[in-house]
DNA sequence: GGTTTAGCCTAA
DNA sequence: TTAGTTAGGCTAAACC
């Protein structure tokens, strides 16, 4: 593949922001409302039944403790007297849109919160789309003006095709920075990073009255160059008291079917609303279908008009006007469904439910697929001007879980279950009584705050906003997009303050492979001596700075014979025989973004150590967090054929360094720890993967190998070029080294007490197979390695064994899940073959491209395959179908057990799968207690997330 | 019945 | 219009 070359940034033609549309500001003024006290809704025919809920809901918050809830509080606070010629403009802006309506040519949109919690739309106005062309032959100066004459006359947006270049100029034309999104080149022209602070000066915005477009409370119009962009740091690295509307919907299905917009009604809309930094939702209320009897600390809401409750819901979001939306699945369930149901209702206008006044949600079908996140369709509805955060897809992206329904990730995070209602009985309490209908919007209040809860425990929020700032990028990106945007929006802005263009490739990816790093053969086996671990620490970002691997300091050999260029002076050969400047002469873009993300990770753990408020601490630790992710992301990014800028000669440079610095460690240590050298051992590199070498120094006592991982780790350091640093983390003791990617052992940095138990790749860390499994495995190294007691795990085992064989496992133990990742496979396999049954039964609750397929192999014909025998777990309990217990003695549990038992006890392993305890009597049905328990916790639906029916 | 391949998930 | 990398263990199906 051809390697991009950056071009000097020297002024080209066209000039940048050199008009080729009519002015914005020349646009008709469209012609627009003038809000009313209470918003938009003064005009809708819905408006006399809001007023009645207002009035209802002033009496019930009267009622309730937490009067601070009431009606009067929904709104934003007052917005004080702003005076264009005084008073700055200063807020936190959260999305910046390239929004075009009809008509009106490029436009863009910043919207923000002000630090008194006031909604701020700025729109910005001369900011025109560019890129550049490098100038053909011949082409002077002078001919700028019929250059652009012509361009002006092409039909459509012809400006902005190259073939149009082509057929100019004959040749190829490249072009530069043509590929960049509109509003990310208007924050990196003007340094606006995702989630920074914006000060328009006095005298430099027209404050919008009369013509205001949005709900927002500020409106102003502001040149795009007339405004100052606060770098996030110190206290520009504050965030606004932004309104976080956390929510959830329930509907009333049809038994045994999932709910559909066009027939089954919303119930119920449980609403929490947060101001960011605080604990405590401000307001908690429920929009139900039909009465509902009262709960403490909470708003009722009721109509006995689907759409009129729909409608209000919609007034109520603009009224709140929230800065974010979130929820469990909103973005694939809830606002579509919304939506959807609106629209079979005819409930008119519910869509306006964004910050443009009289722009309506619409939902799109989305797609993603990458090779580390997989593929997955999903639907987008944006709001303008609010952010959304869907916490299910945060989590899918940002954790790997076995499962991912609301209440299997709240267990897990949240250390509780939550409070479930059963699905098949929602239409049955929805159609009883207030009290009935009462347990059902308690439920639904849950489930709009889990979310709430989920992302304040998580830090979501902070992680993601320090994450957007750091790497420039709207927040929206950071669910929506890939990871390297993320770093092209920093190499563009670097390379852009250096005066560099970046090349636009013609994107044919190459399937062409590189080659990866060294994983050195394991010496396998059980050790009982400590054995350190050396690490060398960020390998592939320091080797990069190390040897100036960049871009901007790939050479030929032309270049080098026409320079004259003298090795090791001018520059450097890789051992993958690429040659790169080295960094006396120019230093390389990405050695400088590395230098400075690992800087900034420096001082942000140094401030993070004189922090004492928890709130500050939090955002320091997701900044330092999200710099170490981005410095680490910046190979992979030189790496992706597929991508914007790939460049192997630099991504197979590093992986060749790396080989060569792992092998050369093993040497050193090998060559300096040994008898011969007056050492009492020989030191034996026994296991090494990619940057860390796990070396068996021989001494039994913890504190000499640490002394002797420590002088080793140095002794290499000093071997290599600054700042690559090798160094001694850790002592494994005992070590179970089981093979290649594969092991476990106690993991000790202080000689007085082990850390923890450390394992890598075995059953323990997998998500592939049982929970018994694993159980059963991590058991037994506790055993084992911790309390050495083999004959311990031993009976553990066979117990586990007899009561897997009696049917005495609960079933929630024997589920497997595993990704449903292609749309096509070549051959039959168990979670495939049994989402197709699946959606047969019914497609809206079978499981979607990317999620995770659920599934118990039962008992079949003798012979049959895996992929016959496997089942849907509760369609397993309510048909009373038995567990082939056969198949998780011998397909789950005895190649993972003999794998950690073998190198211990050696041929005796064997023992273990055979004897006394295999031979009991089996049980034909399944036990019923157990299995119920599983029912109710465990098993959600995704879409509408409620329990489904036990077999009770 | 042994070998190859597809697919999943993890290590780093 | 969009998508970070390679190495590698392990299971079950497919193949011969």
């Amino acid at each position: 593949m051809a390697s991009p070359s950056f071009k000097e940034n020297v002024p080209l033609s066209p000039p940048k922001k050199e008009t080729y549309k009519p002015d914005l500001d020349s646009q008709p003024a469209a012609k627009r409302r003038k809000l009313g006290p209470s918003g938009p809704a003064s005009s809708q025919p819905t408006q006399s039944s809001f007023a009645d809920v207002l009035a209802r809901l002033k009496e019930d918050a009267e009622e309730t403790q937490d009067a601070e809830g009431g009606a009067d509080c929904w709104a934003r606070p007052a917005l004080p007297e702003i005076d264009e010629r005084r008073d700055p403009i200063i807020f936190q802006q959260i999305d910046a849109e390239d929004k075009t309506e009809q008509g009106d040519g490029s436009a863009l949109r910043m919207f923000g919160v002000t630090e008194g919690g006031n909604s701020v739309l700025m729109h910005i106005t001369d900011f025109l789309p560019y890129f550049y062309i490098a100038v053909p032959r011949g082409f002077m100066n002078t001919d700028t003006t019929a250059f652009r004459d012509y361009l002006n006359n092409l039909d459509g947006d012809g400006a902005r095709g190259e073939c149009q270049f082509n057929n100019l100029f004959r040749d190829v034309v490249d072009t530069y920075e043509s590929n960049v999104p509109y509003a990310l080149r208007f924050m990196i022209d003007t340094k606006v990073v995702g989630m920074n602070w914006i000060e328009v000066p006095a005298g430099k915005y027209k404050l919008l009255k009369e013509g205001k477009r949005s709900h927002c409370q500020i409106e102003i119009n502001v040149r795009w160059d007339q405004f100052i962009s606060h770098a996030p740091e110190g206290n520009w690295s504050k965030i606004a008291p932004l309104r976080i509307l956390s929510f959830d919907i329930e509907c009333a299905g049809r038994k045994g079917i999932f709910p559909e917009a066009n027939i089954d009604p919303v119930i119920q809309i449980a609403n929490m609303v947060t101001r960011q930094g605080e604990s405590k939702p401000f307001i908690r209320n429920v929009f139900t279908l039909n009465t509902c009897s009262h709960i403490v600390g909470s708003q009722v809401l009721s109509f006995d008009d689907e759409a009129k409750m729909l409608q209000a819901w919609r007034d109520f979001v603009n009224e709140v006007d929230p800065d974010v939306v979130i929820g469990y699945n909103i973005s694939n369930f809830d606002l579509p469904y919304l939506t959807e149901r609106a629209h079979a209702l005819k409930a008119k206008n519910f869509a306006l439910l964004g910050r443009m006044a009289n722009v309506k949600a619409v939902t799109k079908d989305t797609h993603f697929s990458s090779k580390a996140f997989g593929q997955r369709d999903s639907k987008e509805t944006a709001l303008d001007g609010r952010l959304q955060v869907d916490i299910l897809q945060y989590m899918q992206r940002e954790h790997k879980l076995r499962s991912y329904t609301l209440n299997s990730v709240c267990a897990q995070f949240l250390g509780e279950q939550k409070e479930d209602v059963h699905h098949s009985i929602i239409t049955e309490l929805q159609n009883g009584t207030p009290e009935s209908r009462r347990r059902l919007a308690v439920y639904c209040l849950k489930d709009a705050y889990l979310p709430q809860r989920l992302m304040d425990k998580l830090m979501c929020f902070i992680n993601y906003t320090e994450m957007a700032r750091v790497t420039g990028v709207p927040f929206n990106y950071l669910l929506s997009r890939g990871q390297s945007i993320k770093v092209l929006s920093q190499l563009f802005r670097k390379a852009n303050e250096d005066g560099y263009l970046v090349p636009t490739l013609k994107g044919e990816g190459s399937d062409e492979q590189y080659e990866g790093a060294t994983v050195i053969e394991p010496r396998r086996g059980y050790y009982n001596v400590p054995i350190a671990t050396l690490d060398f620490s960020s390998l592939y970002p320091s080797i990069m700075m190390a040897h100036n691997l960049c871009y901007t300091t790939l050479l030929d050999k032309t270049t080098i014979d026409r320079l004259n260029l003298v090795k090791d002076v001018d520059y450097i050969r890789s051992p993958n025989n690429d040659f790169f400047v080295t960094s006396g002469k120019r230093k390389g873009l990405l050695p400088t973004i590395l230098e400075d993300l690992i800087g900034a990770r420096k001082r942000a753990k140094a401030d993070l150590k004189k922090e004492t408020d928890p709130f500050k601490r939090a955002v320091l630790d997701g900044r330092q967090l999200a710099l170490k992710i981005s410095a680490n992301s910046v190979y992979g990014f030189t790496g992706a054929t597929i991508g914007k800028l790939p460049c192997l000669a630099i991504s197979s440079s590093v992986t060749a360094y790396g080989r060569q610095m792992i092998e050369k460690t093993k040497q050193e240590v090998e060559a300096e720890y040994c008898i011969a050298n007056g050492h009492l051992h020989d030191a034996e590199v026994i296991y090494g993967d990619t940057d860390s070498v796990m070396v068996k120094f021989g001494p039994t006592d913890l504190r000499e190998v640490m002394a002797l991982g420590s002088q080793a780790a140095d002794l290499v350091t000093a071997k290599f070029i600054k700042p690559i640093k090798l160094e001694f983390e850790k002592v494994y003791f005992p070590y179970l080294l089981i093979n290649k990617k594969r092991y476990a052992g106690l993991y000790w940095t202080k000689p007085e007490k082990y850390d923890k138990m450390d394992t890598k790749g075995i059953e323990t860390v997998r998500r592939d197979n049982c929970r018994l499994v694993s159980t059963v495995i991590s058991t037994c190294l506790n055993k084992l390695l911790i309390d050495r007691d083999v004959k311990g795990a031993e009976e553990y085992t066979k117990q586990i064994i007899s009561d897997l064989l009696q049917n005495k496992v609960d079933m929630s133990q024997l589920v497997i899940t595993k990704a449903l990742a292609k749309t096509d496979y070549a051959g039959k396999q168990a979670h495939v073959e049994l989402a197709e049954r699946m959606k047969q039964r019914d497609a809206g609750s079978a499981p979607a491209l990317g999620d995770r397929v659920a599934y118990v192999i039962i008992k079949g014909v003798k012979g049959a395959a895996a992929y016959e025998k496997s089942e849907d777990p509760i369609y397993a309990l309510e048909n009373n179908m038995p567990i082939d217990t056969k198949y998780y003695l011998e397909n789950q549990l005895s190649n993972p057990l003999m794998r950690i038992f073998e190198p211990i006890m050696g041929e005796k392993a064997s023992s273990l799968l055979s004897g006394d305890h295999t031979r009991s009597i089996q049980i034909a049905t399944p036990t019923v207690g157990g299995l119920m328990k599983f029912a109710v916790k465990t098993v959600t639906c995704m879409g509408c997330k409620n329990a489904f029916e036990s077999n009770q």
